[in-house]
DNA sequence: AGGAAGATCTACT
DNA sequence: GTAGATCTTCCTA
């Protein structure tokens, strides 16, 4: 994986698309985490899932809008952060125009501020740091505090930038879905020790 | 009040 | 590698 010198953030055309295409287009992006102490962390994308809106069973909007659910119908480009068994989930809202969507940030590769995400989340194997949804945002101190926040600007105290990718991504069914749909919505790199399995 | 959840950890074979 | 416990958060009643 190339790392571009330069914070080049993508803006919110890049969300407006259907969220598979979203997942698949993210992997290799750098995630970049202003903490409130003022410490930079950052990791590369190399996990992805997507998820649809009332056809997709295993989608958060599946049931219809809920005051917890909103942020799928809403602007894309800014992080939908809801629990699952005690640990935080971050989602970047993506759908075109007038539909419904979100892309769930599965796995990072670390690449700053490590020291800093080792102590939120002590292992001994590095690859155990940010190899799962709920590993992650705990590295990056990452709660349901910063639901909405819009990950386009540079303001922002999470924010994706562009980077360069040359690894082989792959797909398969999403991971802990049970009716998952027949198209394969989950995208990784291929051999990235980070993935979550 | 009760239950389910897009997960994780531990303790095994 | 796989089973079972976990003990949070937010839904539904």
């Amino acid at each position: 994986m190339r790392y571009l010198p330069s914070v080049e953030v993508l803006l919110q055309r890049f969300y407006q698309r259907e969220p598979d295409a979203v997942a698949e287009s993210l992997l290799g992006k750098r995630l970049i985490r202003k903490t409130g102490d003022g410490n930079l962390l950052e990791g590369l994308i190399v996990e992805t899932e997507a998820y649809f809106g009332l056809n997709d069973p295993a989608s958060r909007a599946y049931h219809g809008a809920k005051d917890y659910n909103e942020l799928m119908w809403e602007e894309p480009g800014r992080a939908f952060i809801y629990n699952v068994h005690k640990y935080w989930m971050l989602n970047i809202v993506a759908h075109v125009e007038g539909s419904i969507g979100a892309v769930l940030i599965r796995a990072i590769e670390p690449v700053k501020g490590i020291e800093i995400m080792k102590k939120n989340r002590p292992v001994t194997d590095i690859t155990e740091l940010t190899s799962g949804p709920g590993k992650l945002t705990i590295a990056l101190e990452i709660d349901k505090s910063l639901n909405g926040t819009p990950v386009t600007t540079t303001r922002s105290s999470i924010v994706i930038a562009n980077n360069i990718i040359d690894s082989e991504v792959t797909s398969s069914h999403r991971i802990g879905v049970k009716r998952d749909l027949e198209k394969k919505l989950r995208f990784y790199i291929k051999a990235n020790r980070f993935v979550s399995r």
